[in-house]
DNA sequence: ACGCCACCTATTTTT
DNA sequence: TAGGTGGCGT
């Protein structure tokens, strides 16, 4: 408590009310969260599970609970919660199943599950595209509190019409499979907490005071759910920055951190302004950048930390000569400054951009680091082991059915699926049900139905000693009578390749493995862990261990938020790149600026910025302008290169200042 | 059931 | 341009 700096200590010590924290990048806000948590409970005496503390990645929780247990002698602090929205909302949802109309076995579908349900939905009718769309469409219904009925009522074209009626088609399938989303995981309990006043009371009860983490991602659900949580005795610690909202697109609301001022009267606000990270400079240019926002709240970043190095911005010919440089670049920096590749980060606005970068590393035989790959869960081979504990776990799961009645291959072919899913319709029951039906081969055919019977009793028979069994031990047997190795023999292009895609199954039973021996106090049912599973992303793991490697870091501004870096180069600064075209011609650029201040504030100690003049894209080759928002910041900490040699760079770089003094112009107030 | 071809799309994606 | 996907033919 004692190095913590004045306006920390007022937001840890700040106790009996609803406070806001508007944090600055750096500013140490895991710092006030885990002190406040150790104040809570050492010096006012709190009961650790009366404390709930909400972030939104895993990681994120993970790092938080272990600096907690740090402060509070090392031991964890029995019964605190410090987990994310959707864990949470998962256990909740797991005590509390019954009075939303839930059976306890109730699956858990992630994203790809629940786009597979609605093409399943859309069948036939599906336009290119359409599918994933219709999906983001209704995921923001449902964190937005928009219930079916109410989207139907609002429907103004074709198209959200359309929408609307997929979407309760959509959640009547979901509780026809006793499944719920991610979305669900905030809504259900949030509609529980509104509609329950027994259960409201318990949980209110239960929370004592609840401190959120990046508040300003807190989307109308999650806000609606801090709120039914905290109850009246509005013991809130809210940590966010309205400068660092990028996620608006996915629901976000921002205005959340202005909402609680008008919901909650006696509303502190404490800001955090001293940055530990970057240096004065870097803090400058990030301010000067981000005063072109209209703001709430004013904020002005400051260091201790020293003026630090000139800002670099660097026009190049193209994207080629982009990657070239600012590859070029960090091995010069590492070489005269013995610095670790670790160090450095290139961060870019769309994924596709990490390419030529890509390139060039590996041409330079440099490790890196891309985040955004695929994800361990997104695998096929763990899709299909999750589908089948799935069901295991809840017979009911069609989702999971369907993915894997046929995998591996037992002459369940689409003719005998679409017909048992017929009858399943009209029986009004799963899949799995269905199949057990005893006139199912009126329908089917003696022999499909003799398959998908057998198919069925077998699943049964898993579930049966899934309810019986360790949980871990029962994947594990599992995987291996379905000889599911021999399938991916079979599949895979080439043997190395299947032994590629065995190991993840592995590292999945593994991983269950030690999760069930660490869930020692409690819940190791199959469908527990099944949950957790899905929510854990084990490439985080990963992420965590490419953090130790020593590479250079490749990823988007999105991915980047959060983390920092010595060494930051932000590649792509041009118009239409960032702010990105979609935000021009929404005529909405301030998401886009934050998005360009978080990537500046990534930065302690050094932060080049690069252009290119022209870039191939969709084919063929398009002059590029420098973005606005180099325009916009501080001419004298900002140093201009060109792409270097040739006389080329001098023309690129000359027409990089006349379009700058043209945005400049353009940009100048009054206009 | 698998493989190939033609066609479509192209921003970000904590859970 | 390139990658992913849906449809169709074998």
């Amino acid at each position: 408590m004692s190095t913590l700096n004045a306006q920390q200590r007022a937001a840890v010590r700040h106790i009996d009310g609803p406070l806001l924290v508007l944090a600055g990048a750096g500013s140490g806000k895991t710092r006030v969260i885990t002190e406040k948590l150790a104040y809570l409970i050492d010096a006012c005496g709190y009961r650790p599970g009366h404390l709930f503390a909400l972030t939104f990645t895993n990681k994120a929780a993970r790092e938080m609970k272990t600096r907690a247990a740090a402060l509070l002698g090392g031991k964890r602090p029995k019964g605190l919660t410090v987990s994310t929205f959707h864990t949470l909302g998962l256990d909740m949802l797991r005590r509390e199943h019954a009075r939303l109309g839930y059976r306890h076995n109730f699956s858990l579908l992630d994203g790809h599950d629940s786009l597979a349900l609605l093409r399943e939905l859309m069948r036939g009718e599906t336009v290119a595209g359409e599918d994933e769309r219709a999906r983001e469409r209704i995921s923001r219904w449902k964190s937005a509190l928009v219930d079916s009925e109410t989207a139907l009522a609002q429907a103004e074209d074709a198209r959200a019409l359309y929408r609307a009626r997929l979407y309760a088609r959509y959640e009547r399938a979901l509780r026809a499979y006793n499944a719920v989303d991610l979305d669900d995981l905030v809504v259900r309990p949030v509609r529980l907490l509104q509609g329950d006043a027994e259960a409201r009371e318990r949980w209110q009860n239960r929370v004592r005071h609840l401190l959120v983490d990046e508040y300003q991602d807190t989307n109308e659900a999650q806000y609606q759910l801090v709120r039914l949580l905290i109850g009246v005795r509005e013991g809130l610690t809210a940590v966010g920055d309205d400068d660092q909202s990028v996620y608006a697109w996915r629901g976000a609301q921002p205005e959340n951190l202005a909402q609680l001022a008008r919901d909650f009267p006696r509303l502190e606000v404490i800001k955090l302004e001293q940055s530990y990270r970057s240096t004065g400079r870097i803090l400058k240019a990030a301010n000067r950048l981000i005063a072109h926002n209209a703001h709430v709240f004013e904020k002005r970043l400051w260091s201790a930390l020293g003026y630090g190095d000139p800002i670099r911005v660097i026009a190049c010919r193209d994207g080629d000569a982009e990657a070239q440089r600012v590859v070029a670049e960090i091995l010069h920096h590492r070489f005269t400054h013995r610095t670790r590749l670790g160090e450095y980060a290139i961060l870019y606005r769309g994924n596709h951009q990490a390419r030529p970068f890509e390139r060039v590393l590996r041409e330079h035989q440099i490790p890196y680091y891309l985040s955004g790959g695929t994800s361990f869960f997104e695998r096929t081979e763990i899709k299909d082991v999750m589908a089948y504990l799935r069901l295991a776990a809840n017979l009911d799961d069609d989702a999971a059915f369907l993915r894997i009645a046929n995998t591996p291959r037992r002459e369940l072919g689409p003719t005998t699926i679409e017909r048992l899913g017929a009858f399943a319709r009209e029986r009004g029951t799963s899949l799995v049900s269905a199949a057990l039906e005893p006139d199912l081969a009126e329908r089917l055919g003696a022999r499909p139905a003799g398959r998908v019977r057998a198919f069925a009793e077998w699943l049964v028979a898993m579930r049966d000693r899934a309810a019986r069994g360790e949980a871990a031990g029962v994947a594990r047997g599992l995987v291996e009578s379905i000889d599911y190795a021999g399938h991916l023999r079979e599949t895979s292009k080439d043997l190395d390749s299947a032994e590629r895609r065995m190991q993840n199954v592995e590292d999945l039973l593994a991983w269950l493995e030690r999760l069930g021996r660490r869930e020692a106090e409690g819940d190791v049912s199959l469908e527990a862990l099944v949950a957790k599973v899905t929510l854990l992303d084990v490439l985080e793991r990963e992420q965590e261990e490419a953090g130790e490697a020593d590479r250079v870091h490749l990823m988007t501004l999105h991915a980047a938020k959060g983390l920092e870096f010595p060494h930051v180069l932000m590649v792509g600064l041009e118009e239409s790149l960032l702010p990105h075209r979609s935000s021009l011609e929404a005529d909405d650029v301030a998401e886009e600026r934050r998005l360009a201040y978080v990537g500046m504030t990534r930065a302690r100690k050094t932060l080049t910025l690069t252009f290119a003049a022209r870039r191939r894209r969709y084919g063929e080759t398009v002059e590029c302008a420098p973005s606005r928002f180099l325009a916009e910041l501080p001419e004298e900490d900002v140093v201009w290169e060109g792409n270097g040699g040739a006389g080329d760079a001098e023309r690129t770089r000359e027409r990089g200042r006349a379009h700058l003094a043209n945005l400049r112009g353009l940009l100048a107030p009054g206009t």
